[in-house]
DNA sequence: ATAAAGATGGTATAATAATTCAATAAAAGT
DNA sequence: ACTTTTATTGAATTATTATACCATCTTTAT
């Protein structure tokens, strides 16, 4: 295990993703040649197979535009997650345990927190997720399938 | 020019689009080959080549999904519907996901919302429509049959 | 009716993007 | 320390997408 959550670590990959961002909300980027490019002008020299790996671990979308030009851009869903960055200090402050059966995942919170990590989940718009209620203290995820309730429990079980 | 606004013409790259749209709503579609193979089953033969300007044409946009996949979806600023009415802009600030799953609708709102959008929806006296129930910011819709919650969704989803 | 102009879509190919494979380095476990 | 695991990345390659070019059809104008 990696965990680079080191405070004195530069994080390269971090930044760089950062950067991505700073340079689509900038400028019209059409390809990811064009991205690689202007990366490297602002210090990040990268090939276009890790713009690759990091346009899809960024979600960004390439988008057409009026006149058959296309640029990369935030998609729908990283909007809102921005919106309400507090996701992660409210899941980990609040959630107390994680588990799954069949097509379900339960979410068990300390009293009367359920409803605000619940709006977190939702925020995420995942995919494969059907509808989540939630009381006081437990939250219910129905999923399309097995499987992608097991992959939600692992990856709510990783942030927490 | 051409502007097919004919009545009786049958317009066959509209009618495609459609169905891109309602093909992509209602499935993961990974890439243009695959719409390509989709779209002949439902009777419209095209290469890869009409898809890839459909979906200039469409705005839409593919995005991965974690797991590394990747899918077609419709594009941020695709809104249809005008931002006037009482509906459209209730239903747009309030509603953050809808999703189906055989003869059920779940539509996601922001906390509290719920029973205000449930309202919207009951308004519309959708034929096909069994019943609604509206949690804090839950919304459970039943259909007759399986087919009227796909069709729900799909028109919902492009309201949104 | 014939011509001109615009639209549509296929074929072939160019352009772009995703992935496989291997190398390296940093962490974690023993 | 040393072995194992995991993360990150580039080079090369494969896969996917966009487009240049051409043919065909529809509409509009003459």
């Amino acid at each position: 295990m990696k965990e680079n959550n080191t405070p004195g670590k530069s994080n390269v990959k971090e930044v760089r993703q950062k950067a991505i961002l700073d340079l689509i909300a900038s400028e019209k980027i059409a390809t990811q040649n064009d991205l690689s490019r202007r990366l490297e002008e602002s210090g990040f020299p990268v090939t276009q197979a890790t713009i690759s790996r990091d346009i899809r671990e960024l979600r960004l979308v390439k988008v057409a535009e009026a006149g058959g030009n296309y640029h990369y851009a935030v998609g729908k869903s990283e909007d809102k997650y921005q919106a309400s960055n507090k996701f992660h200090s409210i899941f980990t402050a609040s959630v107390v345990k994680i588990d799954y059966v069949n097509n379900m995942v339960v979410v068990t919170c300390y009293t009367g927190m359920a409803q605000a990590v619940c709006a977190c989940i939702d925020s995420l718009e995942w995919q494969g997720l059907v509808g989540t209620i939630a009381g006081d203290d437990t939250i219910l995820i129905i999923t399309r399938d097995d499987n992608t309730a097991k992959e939600i429990a692992t990856t709510l079980k990783s942030i927490k």
